[in-house]
DNA sequence: CTGAAAGCGCTTACAG
DNA sequence: CTGAAAGCGCTTACAG
C-alpha cells in the first residue's frame, strides 16, 4: 500500500524479456511482430508478457519509427451533423487501414485552427484532414505542407495551395436548387448563410464569404438567377444567421421588404432549422406562402410539417474519399494532387410549392 | 528537388543549439520553458527557433515526461447530438487545461470498446472519459484503472467499479415524466429503447439492459406506474428499436395489442424521432391520439408539430463535470470516488394531451 | 535465428 | 546560469 498513488511504471520490452530470458532485441521483435524469431523463443516470450500484461508504448513505436499510426482531422463544427457523419466516414476507412483518429473541433475560427494544426504536428500525426475556416488564410496549411505533412482539404479548397481536396458539387447544387425553385414559379429567391455579416446586410464581394463551399454555392445561385433574367440576386443573398436571434432578424427583415422572397435556399442544414423555426415563429406558412430547400439531408428536415426539401450531399461518402486520399498520400503516393468533387443530388418534399 | 518525396527531417532542439551556438540542454531550456537561462542567451535561442521554424516533437517530450497532456474519450455514437454535445463540454475544460482530446467511437459494441482503451493507453493519454457500453463486462476498465489510468464513467455506472462517474438522474428523470403523463390521465404508457431485443420483446430481466442509464429509466418508469396501481408496467417496456424499421414494427405492433398504450415515453432521442416517424407513418395523432415524452432536447424535437415535450438533461454540463473530475485526478486529487447525479428537467411542449 | 549497440528528440538530475 | 551524460521505451541496422 505504500506507493498508492505513484503511477505504476508500466512494463516494457525489457521486462518481458527479463521475464523469458531472452535479449531485449528478440523480445522486442515478437512484441513488435518485425524480424524473425523461432517459434520456440516466440511462445516463451509471448508467454512472459501475457503473465506481465505487457501493453507497447505507442509514443515509445512512434518515436522509432517516425510514424505514428494517427491521422489529426479538423472540423468546423462537431456538433453539426454534417461533421459528425463526415467524420464517421473518415473513422470508418481510418479504422480500417489501421489508423486513429484525432479530433479537433475549429469552431471555424482561425485561431483555434491554428493551434489545433500545431499541436497535430507536434503530435506527430502522419496526415491531416481539415476544413479550412478561412480559405484565404492558409499560412498554416502552407506550413504544414512545407513540414511534409500530407494533407486533404474536406469540402472546402484553397485553389492556390496544391493539395488533395474533397467537397461536394456547391456550384451545381446551389444551381439545382434554384432553378428547382424558378420552375415552380419563383423569381424572387433568398439565399440566407450564417457567415459573419450584419443584418441586413448582402452580398457585394467574394471577401465577405471566406468559405469556399459557401461562396461557390452563392455564385451558382446567382448564376442561376442571372440566367432566368434577375439581375440583383446578389441583393437577396444575406448574410449574419449566426444564431436563431439574428436568423430570426434576418428573417422578418427580408420579408418586410418591399421585394420580399417567395423562397430561401438555406446554406446548411443548422440555418436551415434557424430559418424554419424563425417562419413558424412570424406565422409564416410553408410552402403556401413561403417555399424553403435546405442544404444538407439532415434528421429533421424529415419531421417537420411540411418535410423540407434538401440538397443531398454524399457526407459519408466525402469522408470516406478525404481519408482514402489521405491514407494514399501517407503511403506515399505522388500522383498529382486532385480535387474531387462530389456530385449532389436533391430531394423534393413538400417545402416547395408553385409561387402564386 | 532531389528528395522532394522524402520527409523533411524535422527540426531538433540540437539544431537550433547548433545555429545559436549554445548546448542542447540550455537549448531545450528554452524550448521547453523550464529551468532557468540568461535572458541574452535566451533571445538568441529564440531567434534561432523562429529562423529554423522549430516545433517541439510533442511525442519525445511525452516520452521523458511521462505525461502526453491528451486525454481519452471513448463515446457510443458521435453522430448522437447527445454524445457531441458531452464531447464539447468535455473539449471545453480540456482546452482550458491545456489538454488535447483524442474522441474514439465505440458504436455501442464491447470489442470495439475495449480496442480503443487498448490504443488509448498505447498512446499514453493522461486519462480516460468512457460511455460504457456494457456495464456488466469491464475487465478492461479495471485493467485501465489497475495500470494507474485515471477513469471518469460518463452516462453511465458500474457500481462495482471504484472510479468517478457522472451521469443524469436518469430514474428520477424517467419517475417525473411518467408522473406527468400520469396526471395527464394516462394509464397506459410505453416505454421504448434501442436495446437489443426482438419485435414485441418486453423487459423482464435486468440482463437485457446492461446500460445502467436505460436501466434505471425503466425502473423509475416501472416505480411511478406502480406506485399508480400498474402492476404490470414491463410489458409496456418494450426493446428493439434500433433503427427505423425495427421502430415501426415494435410500433405498430404496440397499438395493435389489445392494452394500446395512450403514451409513449422514448429513451432517447434517436428513438424518439423514430417514434415520432412510426407515428407519423401510421397516421396516429400526436397527441390527440397518442402522447409523446422524449428523452434529450434534441433540435428536431422544436420543430415538429406538435413540438415534442422532452426530459431536458444538462448535457453539456454533464460533459464538463466529467472532464474537470479527470483533470482533478490527473492531477493528483485523492478525494473519495463520487458519483455525480445530475438533476433534469421536463420541457412542456405540444405532445402531451390529456387521456380520453 | 539471436544479441549488443546506437538512435529517435526530448527532459531530468548532477556537476561545474 | 550553463554543460555533459543518462534515460524514456521502443526500432533499426550491424554482427555473430
Amino acid at each position: 500500500m505504500e506507493n498508492i498513488a505513484s503511477p505504476k511504471r508500466s512494463v516494457t520490452v525489457a521486462d518481458v524479456a527479463k521475464a523469458a530470458a531472452v535479449s531485449k532485441a528478440t523480445a522486442a521483435r515478437v512484441l513488435g511482430g518485425y524480424g524473425t524469431v523461432s517459434d520456440k523463443v516466440r511462445d516463451k516470450v509471448i508467454a512472459a508478457a501475457a503473465e506481465l500484461e505487457y501493453r507497447p508504448n505507442e509514443l515509445a513505436r512512434s518515436m522509432s519509427t517516425g510514424k505514428s499510426g494517427t491521422i489529426g482531422v479538423i472540423v468546423g463544427d462537431i456538433e453539426n451533423a454534417f461533421f459528425s457523419l463526415a467524420v464517421r466516414g473518415i473513422s470508418d476507412v481510418a479504422r480500417t487501414a489501421g489508423f486513429n483518429v484525432i479530433i479537433a473541433n475549429s469552431g471555424e475560427e482561425l485561431s483555434a485552427e491554428q493551434s489545433a494544426i500545431d499541436l497535430l504536428i507536434g503530435r506527430r500525426v502522419d496526415g491531416l484532414i481539415v476544413t479550412p475556416s478561412n480559405c484565404g488564410e492558409y499560412d498554416h496549411l502552407s506550413n504544414a505542407v512545407r513540414v511534409g505533412v500530407p494533407l486533404v482539404l474536406f469540402d472546402r479548397t484553397i485553389p492556390s495551395l496544391k493539395v488533395d481536396a474533397v467537397t461536394g458539387a456547391d456550384r451545381d447544387a446551389a444551381m439545382a436548387a434554384t432553378r428547382h425553385l424558378q420552375e415552380a414559379g419563383h423569381r424572387r429567391i433568398a439565399y440566407v448563410t450564417a457567415r459573419e455579416g450584419a443584418v441586413g446586410e448582402f452580398f457585394t464581394s467574394e471577401s465577405q464569404l471566406p468559405t469556399s463551399s459557401v461562396l461557390q454555392r452563392v455564385q451558382g445561385f446567382i448564376e442561376a438567377q442571372s440566367a432566368n433574367g434577375i439581375d440583383d440576386a446578389h441583393r437577396h443573398v444575406r448574410l449574419g444567421a449566426s444564431d436563431q436571434e439574428h436568423t430570426d432578424a434576418v428573417i422578418s427583415l427580408l420579408l418586410s421588404e418591399p421585394a420580399a422572397p417567395t423562397a430561401i435556399l438555406a446554406s446548411d442544414s443548422l440555418v436551415g432549422l434557424q430559418v424554419f423555426r424563425s417562419l413558424q415563429t412570424l406565422g409564416v406558412s410553408v410552402p403556401e406562402q413561403v417555399s424553403v430547400i435546405s442544404f444538407f439531408n439532415a434528421d429533421w428536415t424529415t419531421v417537420t410539417s411540411p418535410p423540407v426539401s434538401v440538397v443531398d450531399q454524399p457526407v459519408y461518402e466525402m469522408g470516406r474519399l478525404a481519408a482514402e486520399r489521405l491514407l494514399a498520400r501517407i503511403d506515399g503516393s505522388e500522383t498529382p494532387e486532385t480535387h474531387l468533387s462530389l456530385a449532389t443530388s436533391l430531394i423534393h418534399r413538400g417545402s416547395v410549392a408553385r409561387c402564386k
